[in-house]
DNA sequence: CCTTGAATTGAACGTTCGTTCAATGGATTG
DNA sequence: CAATCCATTGAACGAACGTTCAATTCAAGG
């Protein structure tokens, strides 16, 4: 028995990727086996590979495609004209970013020590350059008198580990809003870089 | 050929979770083999088995006795008078602790997934009693006219998240010492709680 | 209707996994 | 110095792993 019912190949493909964003972001890369992909996309382990090269290539172009689209969609949000206004739309993008993606957000932090070398290399990269949108901000507002700060650095490594934890914890269902989430994080944001 | 020299029950007993530990921090649970740990304490395999019962229960246990701890250092720190000196000493803890259990960190906030139900309750048990110090301060606080905090429950959750995130890139080389780093978040955790 | 090509199967590959257990041999005890 | 103890070995178990590939089946094109 080969295929069932007329031409699949555009659709298999992302089917793949979807099923292994899915598992991995639940039981971890190691933990998920080619075989469960292929049952969840309901299609043999062999299937597979007429898709991806390995289970590796799998996980990086996953962690790299969301990593490069994360940062695509941050340049095009309308450049604010200050340094507050900037800090303001990088806390909201960032929480309803990730809001909308828990998924991938989850693997992006935690399967980074499953990623060859070169591939970790890549990926700290394009994370580098993300951290470093939040940074410039900070140094431009700092620069500016606006924000108080001690070390732009160390205040970015803090926003973003406090922005980014927000999809661990939060509910849909949960007894507040994504717009009350946005709201909070933006007034602890705000009040931590020194702004009343 | 069976032991080499001398007793080493109660020795290889810390070593096998000291090896597991490091491990598991490294490369992740599932990725970790019992004969890579055993290799690391110089036995076979087989003989972990004296010690443990089976590879969740190693795990479990890590995670277990390292949120206990953190529970009752916790619970010695010397209980500040007013809700902001609550505050700065519970920051300033979390941070020292965070930063010289790096391993037991990762670890604890990692393989959460791996846990098997019934063990992964009882670490959310443990999880929730350790946000529950933070979010009655902030609580306290609030009541007290001292903070400026629009919903406790997700200011523990974003200040934690920051807190915590310092062992993800704090280097011991880095540009920055303990001291530096524990001053300058105790800063932005501060004024995150609207204390100028 | 027959051919071609692509998508998929299903079996097989060698390896590694967690775990068990009889056998072993050094240390301790009397 | 013999007997006992017990930590550890080393082989073995069945299962599962990632990956390969010839064979198969369906859809499309002439």
């Amino acid at each position: 028995m080969a295929r069932k019912t007329g031409s699949h190949a555009e659709i298999t493909g992302p089917r793949i990727r979807e099923a292994a964003l899915h598992l991995f972001a639940q039981h971890g890369y190691a933990a998920v086996s080619m075989r469960q992909i292929a049952a969840e996309v309901g299609v043999q382990a062999g299937a597979l590979y007429a898709y991806i090269d390995d289970k590796q290539a799998l996980l990086f172009h996953l962690m790299e495609s969301h990593m490069e689209h994360l940062l695509e969609s941050w340049q095009a949000e309308a450049a604010a004209p200050d340094p507050l206004a900037r800090l303001e739309s990088f806390t909201r993008f960032h929480i309803r970013y990730h809001l909308d993606r828990p998924d991938e957000v989850f693997i992006s932090y935690m399967e980074l020590r499953n990623l060859a070398p070169e591939n970790f290399a890549a990926l700290e990269m394009l994370r580098r350059r993300y951290e470093g949108e939040l940074e410039q901000i900070l140094h431009e507002g700092s620069a500016a008198g606006l924000f108080t700060i001690a070390d732009a650095r160390v205040a970015t490594m803090g926003l973003i580990a406090m922005l980014t934890g927000v999809s661990t914890w939060f509910r849909e269902t949960g007894r507040l809003g994504r717009a009350d989430i946005e709201q909070i994080y933006w007034d602890m944001t705000r009040r931590a870089v020194g702004v009343a």
